[in-house]
DNA sequence: TAGATTGTTAATCGATTAACAATC
DNA sequence: TAGATTGTTAATCGATTAACAATC
């Protein structure tokens, strides 16, 4: 997929580190947020397929995206290239890595074992991101004791005691809409810093220093349905 | 919540009408089309809230955004509004869920009955928004039989027949990441129109009319993971 | 050295916001 | 009528793309 050349001069250590190239300045816009994850998805996938150096030109080709959008994302952060070589693949990815927060180790809690809490407990996506899932709770006493994923699903009257004691960063919330609002608060009373909010419910952040992302499935499938009639739809119209 | 005013002119029928207020043109920026169904939530509010009519800058105060980028937004699609007055919940309500699809009836089948599957069976989203789950499919023998959120849980053999008989318009993968290319291209040639994929996979448009709408639940957890580092973050850094 | 490709500045494009005439 | 609020145009802002000097 990628030629792999003789000389390497950044593999050789010397990839060109510029004066800023600390985590995540506070003045990157939203729009370079929300691509940091893919870069990251795309550079996993070099780095395990063995591709050592990549381009802007190449990667932007592989991500259908320009060269020039990525060598200003990544600006943001640093320089992480040098002139006539490119990105080594490790490097780039070992830093936004690093900027995504997946070497910090964030301990993380679902809440409510539901199906959807159960369908994300087994999911390999903490692991492959760094995060670490410690707990699981649920209000039904038929759920509670249960073992998922390795974990036994423990009562909602645990959950301050043990988010303290084990420094949960990060809290899940796959639980009914209508507990969504207070179950957020208690949890960022006790301490957790982010919600990752599955319950039909636009959470607003409570503290400033309380991170929400809310998780609107039901958005992405009304976003398929809307492209399905948008262009020459075939289903037949309805209104009038 | 709403004074709801004596007179209603919207409510009587003589909402203005403008000549293109028919669904979805083209012409739709991708910004517009991402917040639709954050206006189709909204208003499901308000109408289950007995509201009436609701002014632009009343619904830019509850959505947190502005009065200007809502009379825009609706705008791409016709008048839906009237001077002086605002908008007619009810009214604006059937306008957006028609441009979405919600009455459009599509026809949903879940590929791959696995936890994050039959979590989604279960979940009354599609109900809620007009879509029809027709059939679940899975490849394993062990689950192949059994019923989940009403459906019994067909072998992937028979996938071809029952899209076609049944005129199944989306297709919800939540399969393995390398089964989700093959099972695309063999959906788009069954006549699947789109494609909601779970699987880690970004599935390419196989075709000009399919239409694939990629889910990357862990692209927002990135996100959040990032943000609890962007700011002062409390961890400490492990970078050199 | 010459070629390649970055980092970065400038130009363009598009999206958001503001303003206001139209009109209910 | 007067007040309110839309629809729509104009102004602003931000994000993307292009260009190019720096440099490996």
């Amino acid at each position: 997929m990628e030629r792999i050349t003789g000389t390497d001069p950044a593999a050789a250590g010397i990839t060109g580190a510029r004066p800023d190239e600390s985590a995540s300045p506070s003045g990157v816009s939203d729009a370079v947020k929300k691509r940091l994850p893919r870069y990251f998805r795309y550079l996993r996938e070099l780095e395990n397929a063995g591709v050592r150096r990549v381009s802007s030109k190449k990667l932007a080709e592989l991500m259908g995206t320009t060269a020039s959008q990525i060598r200003q994302d990544f600006n943001c952060f640093g320089g992480f290239g040098q002139q006539g070589y490119g990105y080594n693949v490790s490097y780039l990815y070992g830093k936004i890595s690093s900027i995504l927060g997946v070497t910090k180790g964030y301990r993380a809690v679902i809440v409510g074992c539901g199906n959807l809490g159960r369908a994300l407990a087994g999911s390999p996506m903490f692991a492959n991101r760094g995060v670490s899932l410690v707990g699981l709770f649920d209000i039904s006493p038929e759920i509670i004791g249960k073992t998922v994923a390795g974990l036994e699903v423990a009562g909602m009257d645990r959950i301050a005691e043990f988010c303290r004691e084990e420094q949960v960063d990060i809290a899940i919330l796959t639980i009914p809409r209508d507990a969504a609002e207070d179950t957020a608060a208690m949890l960022a009373e006790i301490g957790v810093r982010g919600i990752w909010n599955f319950a039909n419910a636009e959470l607003k952040r409570l503290q400033p220093e309380l991170k929400i992302e809310n998780v609107h499935l039901g958005d992405s499938l009304m976003k398929l349905c809307y492209e399905l009639g948008s262009d020459s739809g075939s289903k037949t119209e309805d209104e009038t």
